[in-house]
DNA sequence: TTATAATATTCCAAAATTGGAATATTATAA
DNA sequence: TTATAATATTCCAATTTTGGAATATTATAA
């Protein structure tokens, strides 16, 4: 059994890891001005395949970063830390 | 050519690829408290391998996570990108 | 029931990452 | 010069990630 600051470690890395590509970072900026069904984000990032958007969001899903909520047939995913919009818009200015 | 947007999402990603690893984490966690040589960390974290703390180092630089300054035989690494150390204090509160 | 719209899942070959082992480089001191 | 300490690099097999294509699931409406 790892000790819990290795344990830690690496589920800080499995939350970097999941924002580690620019298709992932790109659907979550989507919603970085609130709540949107899987539908209204397909139709916003048209250039991506439904299936690419939808193993996206449930990858950020599954590192906490994102929630969700059914309604009939609609999945509406909103941002589940709001820290990481701050820390976005900090490396937008360091880039 | 890709548009400007696509390459600022890949220069995204690339710094949470350089920070998707628990032992470049526990690395960069080492600076937090300030400027180190390479020689401190290793003795901090003597439970990895020199070179897997070298290229930790060098990775988390390439990223621009990380500044470096040669001193004779040291080399000494300090954080460049400040707004990570409260970042990832707000991911630990959130785990 | 059946059709359809919205979303998720599975399969998979190609590409990228991982970390250990060995070796190289560089600056200084003897 | 030579030895040594500090750091970086290379090589590489194993593991993981990637994204396209096809298919499955689910809820609702007709």
């Amino acid at each position: 059994m790892k000790n819990i600051c290795e344990t830690n470690f690496k589920k800080e890395a499995e939350i970097f890891k999941a924002l580690s590509n620019p298709v992932r970072l790109e659907v979550l900026e989507c919603l970085f001005d609130g709540e949107k069904c899987v539908c209204e984000i397909i139709s916003k990032l048209n250039k991506y395949e439904q299936a690419h958007i939808s193993k996206s969001l449930i990858k950020l899903k599954q590192a906490g970063i994102l929630k969700d909520r059914k309604e009939g047939l609609n999945v509406y995913y909103s941002i589940a830390m709001p820290c990481i919009i701050h820390f976005i818009s900090c490396l937008k200015t360091n880039m």
